[in-house]
DNA sequence: CAGTGGTCTAGACCACAAG
DNA sequence: TTGTGGTCTAGACCACTGG
């Protein structure tokens, strides 16, 4: 069947018909497809179009490319799921719930040994620690457990945290390069319980971020959950 | 300060300027950027080139682009975390630990009336109901509790199912469209105690995850993780 | 060595939305 | 209306890597 009126001329479109050749098994995991000159050759397009088509395609996990190799069919579809990491108050409001925010406590301590391994500090660097209740529609939604690097910002001393959360102040007047976050369950400790209303023992669901910018920690953060909160995206 | 022997030619070089600019603040929260023309001039390149590279920002949720509107620092970076959702086989070898694996149970049942709702089922539609047990250095790891729509994928009545995963079953013979994947944390059943060797109720990590090829369900899922995981990234 | 993807360029047109 | 990003093109050169 020859291709002459109805071209694909378009990225979209391009992947598109990529996709259903994929999903229609005519292409098969591990098989090697077509390579970009002779797609845009078929599909009467730039090799550019097509390149923006499979690139898009691969960074999905749905290809595997590789030069002089040619592109591939993933044989194990890494499939990447992107989760949006938003700010807790933007995320409640998001679900039309009220927000509100607690500070529960606020010191400034020697950083304790196993945070200090992990920021790479210096001895004794004194660090800014808040303990914090986030509400959902006036029920406890998450406690949060905050470590800032002062030194990395030492303007947050002088913030009025109890009116806004830590992470917003830190997104509002610090930035990171990079950071690392991972989600695991946790028992609710007795503490925890009280305030997100649930019994001990519960099981939460956790958030462990840390965040740097350049080689200097800023902050390292632990958030858990009210139980039944999930986490959701599409793949 | 004039640019005129460092130029800025390739996409990675103006994105890491970009960043840089970002970091230091140079450039605010909500603060419009020169466009894509005038910062082509500055750097020396081609305006696809800053094109590419202010794209994939804007994709990782560091800037906010509108047509004629211009480019903007964004007020609240929405970052985002891309999970790899491997096959779990993969991911536990990758760790250098021995995996095996156990299947349960295999039924074929009707489906329960709330299921046959979420996958937009017809009456009494047939599904294939499995449970097995993912073991990492011979230890409970996983307890998947996975349905399967037999009239999408007839030929999975005849795998073996007790030698690999129906889940890598699946990657490989079918594949779908869409799918949509939550997190959150629940208490382990006496059952699935029983199976990852720990307490009755203790915190597990769950994945419920179900996958669609065209508006036909293929499969749903829910992996109940040992205590102790944890899906990490960077950010 | 040679074939493949990766990228840059200059120019063009288009789609969208702010004013 | 008009400025902005979104995209396509044809051609070119480069970088990597398989054979």
């Amino acid at each position: 069947m020859t291709r002459s009126s109805d071209e694909i001329r378009n990225w979209q479109a391009v992947q598109a018909e990529v996709l259903r050749r994929l999903h229609t098994r005519q292409w098969r995991p591990g098989e090697l497809i077509p390579n970009e000159a002779e797609l845009a050759r078929e599909f009467g397009c730039a090799r550019a179009t097509v390149n923006r088509a499979l690139r898009a395609l691969a960074e999905a996990g749905l290809l595997d490319r590789r030069r002089k190799a040619g592109t591939r069919v993933a044989l194990h579809p890494v499939r990447k799921a992107t989760l949006d990491i938003s700010i807790v108050r933007i995320e409640v409001e998001g679900r039309g719930q009220s927000y509100d925010y607690r500070l529960l406590s606020r010191d400034e301590l020697p950083a304790p040994e196993p945070l200090r391994v992990r920021l790479k500090l210096g001895d004794g660097a004194p660090l800014l620690h808040l303990r914090a209740l986030h509400l959902a529609d006036g029920n406890g939604h998450m406690v949060e457990d905050r470590w800032i690097n002062a030194a990395a910002v030492p303007a947050i001393r002088d913030a009025d945290l109890s009116r806004i959360s830590a992470n917003e102040w830190l997104v509002m007047h610090a930035s990171f390069s990079e950071g690392d976050i991972g989600f695991s369950a946790a028992s609710a400790s007795a503490d925890e319980a009280r305030l997100l209303g649930c019994d001990a023992g519960a099981a939460l669901f956790v958030i462990d971020r840390t965040t740097w910018n350049r080689d200097l920690a800023i902050t390292s953060a632990r958030l858990a959950f009210a139980p039944g909160y999930r986490m959701q995206t599409v793949i």
